[in-house]
RNA sequence: GGGUAGGUAGCGAAGUGGUUAAACGCAUCAGACUGUAAAUCUGACGACUGAUGUCUUCGGAGGUUCGAAUCCUUCCCUACCCA
């Protein structure tokens, strides 16, 4: 807790979107400094889906900033709202867990979290702990200091009317429920994404009308994917998890369109702002090659989950196969069974190919080599005697061996 | 319960009796180039087959027809509207 208000706001407004209101946070961290006491910060976390991807990193590590300067991190699983089944968006409606499934998903959120969190300093709740006690009465009162025009205004909502999609009665109270989280933690500021804003803001409302100090709410933009337009999801495979093996987290990154670049930096990685600045600023010189950078971009992520050691093969790696076009140090090996095979068949077998026609159509293309010399029969039968290295593609090696 | 619109390859979306394994877009994969697994360009993209070719696909099951994703019957499912 040595950090200035000054450095403090400066890693904080890194990176964000919104935060609403600037001087509120100001007044909360002069009061946290002066008299030394931490903020609570808060975090929601989604109970359903457990793997986490650097695009949930973005406010994970928002918060490790927090954390860094002493501040209490809590993470809140929404496993009561689990337990009823979140039917919001446009999807169907999610599963219902059992209370056993939302621990479960609640300590593998936070055993993936912790990669990016300091452990000692995170609290994990289940929001059931208080949520689950709630009477009809309690329910009636909250409700009562709300209006249905307010929690409509939601866009989500006031779409889906417009649009003549269903709104279910009870979706109207997961702003509620998310908000009273904040009340019953007392919560300082709330992190969240852009997505999130809404239900953030009710969250200022309901401590205000129980009478409790409104939490700040800090807003982060949501990361694309590696296709450089989605945002990041497992189920557009569009996503670099952090617990994918360096040399896919590495290769992942490299694999971003340049115009990302940056913002990966800003948002995936926990470089100060300083050195931010100086990120930009090779970015900008166009003698500069963008590779460098989203290199370096690599290098940091896999730093970040992994160790510098990792970090730094991964990086020659990368330079080996790539930019010298030799094959890796490490190749998997594949145990002949016959002296003799098609290659097509060797493909099937060590699954390099799914079908015959896939197969076929990679040597067709030009796209197999063994020990560097491009295969060129479509028939090609390999006799075994020593053994060899088979390409497939730009990046598949398979060391066979017998 | 009634009405309407639909269910086509990984996704989106054409096609409404015959050169249709099925346009096009996205995704994917390969190649070229490069500054990288970026961008761009080219090609491939149901399966099997050395090639010619063969076989199986358009929600399911039946049927009409020389011939169906396309017509008929029936069943299942989805969305929206009315009640």
């Amino acid at each position: 807790m040595n950090a200035t208000l000054n450095e403090q706001m400066d890693v904080i407004r890194k990176g964000t979107v919104e935060i609403i209101p600037e001087e509120e946070l100001v007044r909360k961290l002069e009061h946290s400094i002066k008299s030394k006491k931490p903020l609570n910060i808060k975090l929601g976390c989604d109970p359903s889906r457990p793997d986490l991807h650097i695009g949930h990193s973005v406010v994970l590590n928002k918060l490790r900033e927090f954390q860094d300067f002493g501040h209490q991190a809590i993470l809140i699983v929404g496993d009561f709202t689990g337990m009823v089944g979140d039917p919001t968006g446009k999807k169907k409606a999610r599963p219902q867990l059992t209370f056993e499934e939302t621990r479960e998903n609640g300590k593998s959120y936070f055993e993936q979290a912790i990669h990016i969190l300091d452990k000692e300093k995170t609290k994990i709740v289940y929001n059931s702990e208080w949520l689950g006690k709630l009477d009809m009465h309690n329910l009636i009162e909250i409700l009562s200091k709300f209006t249905i025009q307010r929690i409509l205004e939601r866009d989500d909502f006031t779409n889906r009317i417009r649009e003549q999609q269903e709104v279910s009665a009870h979706e109207i109270l997961y702003p509620i429920m998310q908000g009273y989280d904040s009340f019953a933690i007392k919560a300082d500021v709330e992190l969240g994404g852009t997505d999130q804003k809404f239900n953030n803001l009710m969250g200022r409302d309901m401590q205000k009308r129980f009478g409790q100090e409104p939490q700040v709410v800090v807003l982060m933009p949501l990361l694309e994917g590696t296709d450089g337009s989605e945002k990041m999801s497992k189920s557009l495979n569009n996503y670099i998890g952090i617990t994918d093996a360096p040399k896919d987290i590495f290769g992942k990154t490299m694999s971003i369109p340049d115009v990302l670049i940056y913002k990966y930096f800003e948002l995936a990685t926990r470089l100060s702002p300083a050195e931010l600045r100086e990120i930009k600023r090779e970015l900008e010189n166009p003698d500069n090659n963008p590779r460098n950078a989203k290199r370096k971009l690599g290098y940091e992520l896999v730093k970040l989950y992994y160790n510098v050691d990792t970090a730094k093969s991964a990086v020659e790696e990368f330079d080996r196969i790539f930019i010298k076009k030799e094959i890796p140090d490490e190749i998997e090996e594949y145990k002949l069974e016959d002296s003799s095979i098609k290659i097509i068949d060797l493909m099937m077998n060590a699954k390099l190919a799914d079908t015959k026609s896939n197969a076929r159509r990679l040597i067709e293309q030009g796209g197999v080599s063994i020990d560097g010399e491009k295969v060129e029969d479509i028939n090609y039968i390999i006799n075994y005697e020593n053994e060899f290295i088979l390409k497939v593609g730009k990046r598949k090696f398979l060391k066979i061996i017998k």
